[in-house]
RNA sequence: GCGAAAAUAGCUCAGUUGGUAGAGCACGACCUUGCCAAGGUCGGGGUCGCGGGUUCGAGUCCCGUUUUUCGCUCCA
């Protein structure tokens, strides 16, 4: 089956069993808005578990926060998402192409500053050793005239920008006479503006309510808390602080289901160092939240790394590890290496002083940053899509089954227990073991329709195991227990039944690998 | 945001040249069976995404709109 078509169904299942259903969906939906069911929910809890047992409860010097979604507006100032989210964009009207304006004007800029290299080196070529660049540049009339057009274009470039004139940007465009490198046409639209951020208004009477954003991003929340947590925590370098929470992004385009979506949840913690050993904690990290994703056993061969060589203005290192979707390699999680762009920033636009005092060295610094962050619904996404299969049981009976093989002790429902008949007080042994394990685990009760179909339906949902009650275990207290991957049963004595399913369901097993 | 395609029951889909909506699966009740789905009887569920137009009459034709998918574009 093609991969897009294993996607198709996919989105299908999760809506027909309860894991991701569209937004509001009785009003037609909202944009690449999703929300998550009563079997998603519990699948997405257990991945946030996993995730917060593993940073924070496993590393002692790992403690978590849980910030408000709405920040001081200047925070947004300070970490650069005002300017970095405002792109310009234009587009073409003949080849349907969207540009950002600033980089059309600034490959024009850069072309003219090639041509007078050009001149330049021909220049050198034809008078050898007595050429006089400084000389040649001033009175030559073609890089004369290359010089002024740049000049002119520059400075009104500049101010364009910083009168954030619109207008006046696609004047340049149009004055400059760029064109679109598909269709060579001039044919531009207006150039509008495009904010990434949710914005909306705080303070009910309208007059005097202040312009805030809903987070682009989890980090700041942390950043703005570091000298809180530092303190009242009593916390040493290397420390992190890990937080998981809504982020929202107002994106262009928005799609390929929960994999883009314009409100997610991120699990992030930044983790605080001494200048000068970020490459040393920025490959444990690495190699740590690595492990983190492998030991969920989904296959050693879906993940890899994909260095940037690209950096973003705050990192000195950034990478992403990227899992194999049924639409390809895509990134789940980013690991950076912040340096102290973040804390420094926050520094100048609070004018308060962030920094540690470090006992061991007697000195004040502004500690450095490696972040890892990672997005909880794309896991949950990668989750789903890695479980999904569809199998033929027998070929004769053209006998088929969709099984979620989710590993187990993230799964949603835990354990199904059934009783054969619902005769011979079969049902009644049923609720007493579920009385004795729902403490521990999530656990259903199904009478209903055939013992096979409903293995069928904990198939579908990805229940790792079924306990079927039948008529010996009124004379010598066993069950069956049944694999969900298999389909195979094993006769087991109710007494053994917890530290069975200790062994197969729980999530202490990750956490051990992990330690 | 541009271009293309699509939208009919919870899911997958059919619906003829325009004539008042169907199937399979799923769901509920009862009967039957009892370790790997689909046995029997009965039942619930759709103003065909939404709004307008053409027409005696629109699921079907036209326009708009919303949502989704794919391609571009963007992506801290």
């Amino acid at each position: 089956m093609a991969q897009e078509d294993i996607f198709k169904k996919l989105v299908s299942h999760s809506k027909e069993y309860g894991f991701i259903f569209p937004s509001s969906e009785i009003y037609d939906g909202l944009g690449a808005v999703y929300d998550y069911g009563q079997n998603g929910v519990e699948l997405k809890n257990n991945i946030r578990k996993y995730w917060w047992e593993s940073m924070v409860r496993l590393h002692e010097n790992i403690v978590g926060i849980d910030a408000a979604i709405f920040m001081h507006p200047t925070t947004w100032k300070a970490s650069g998402h005002v300017d970095a989210f405002n792109d310009p964009l234009i587009d073409n009207k003949d080849s349907k192409k969207r540009y950002r304006a600033d980089v059309l004007i600034e490959e024009y800029l850069q072309k003219i500053e090639d041509k007078i290299s050009k001149e330049v080196d021909k220049a050198r070529k034809r008078f050898g050793d007595d050429f006089d660049e400084v000389k040649f540049k001033e009175t030559n009339p073609r890089v004369l005239a290359n010089k002024q057009k740049y000049e002119e274009t520059h400075s009104r470039f500049v101010k364009a920008l910083e009168d954030e004139n619109l207008a006046e940007v696609k004047q340049i465009i149009l004055d400059a006479e760029i064109v679109c490198p598909i269709s060579g046409s001039k044919n531009w639209t207006d150039v509008r503006q495009f904010n990434l951020m949710f914005e909306t208004k705080m303070g009910s009477v309208s007059d005097d309510a202040n312009s805030i954003y809903l987070r682009p991003e989890t980090a700041q929340g942390i950043f703005v808390n570091y000298l809180n947590v530092q303190k009242t925590g009593r916390m040493k370098i290397p420390f992190g602080i890990a937080q998981v929470g809504k982020a929202f992004r107002n994106e262009i385009v928005a799609r390929q289901f929960i994999f883009r979506m314009r409100e997610f949840e991120q699990m992030e913690m930044q983790f605080f160092i001494k200048p000068g050993t970020e490459m040393e904690w920025f490959k444990f990290w690495k190699e740590f939240r690595m492990k983190w994703h492998k030991s969920l056993g989904m296959g050693d061969d879906k993940y890899r790394y994909h260095d940037h060589d690209k950096l973003a203005h705050y990192a000195n290192a950034a990478t992403d590890i990227e899992f194999q979707f049924p639409f390809g390699f895509k990134e789940v999680e980013g690991i950076h290496s912040r340096t102290d762009f973040d804390l420094k920033q926050h520094e100048k636009f609070s004018s308060k002083k962030i920094q540690y005092f470090d006992p061991e060295i007697g000195e004040n610094y502004t500690p450095y940053v490696i972040e890892t962050s990672i997005g909880l619904d794309r896991m949950f996404l990668s989750v789903l899509a890695n479980s999904y299969h569809e199998e033929v049981v027998s070929a004769e009976k053209n006998d088929s089954r969709v099984v979620l093989r989710i590993p187990p002790a993230i799964a949603p429902v835990k354990i199904a227990v059934m009783p054969l008949t619902k005769k011979d007080g079969l049902p009644e042994i049923a609720r007493n073991i579920i009385d004795s394990i729902k403490f521990d685990y999530n656990v259903q009760y199904d009478e209903k329709d055939s013992i096979g179909k409903r293995y069928r339906r904990q198939d579908a949902i990805g229940t790792p195991y079924c306990i079927t009650i039948d008529h010996s275990t009124k004379e010598d207290n066993t069950v069956t227990i049944r694999d969900r991957d298999s389909m195979e049963q094993e006769r087991i004595k109710i007494e053994d039944l917890r530290s069975i399913l200790e062994d197969k369901v729980s999530m202490r097993k990750l956490f051990e690998k992990l330690a």
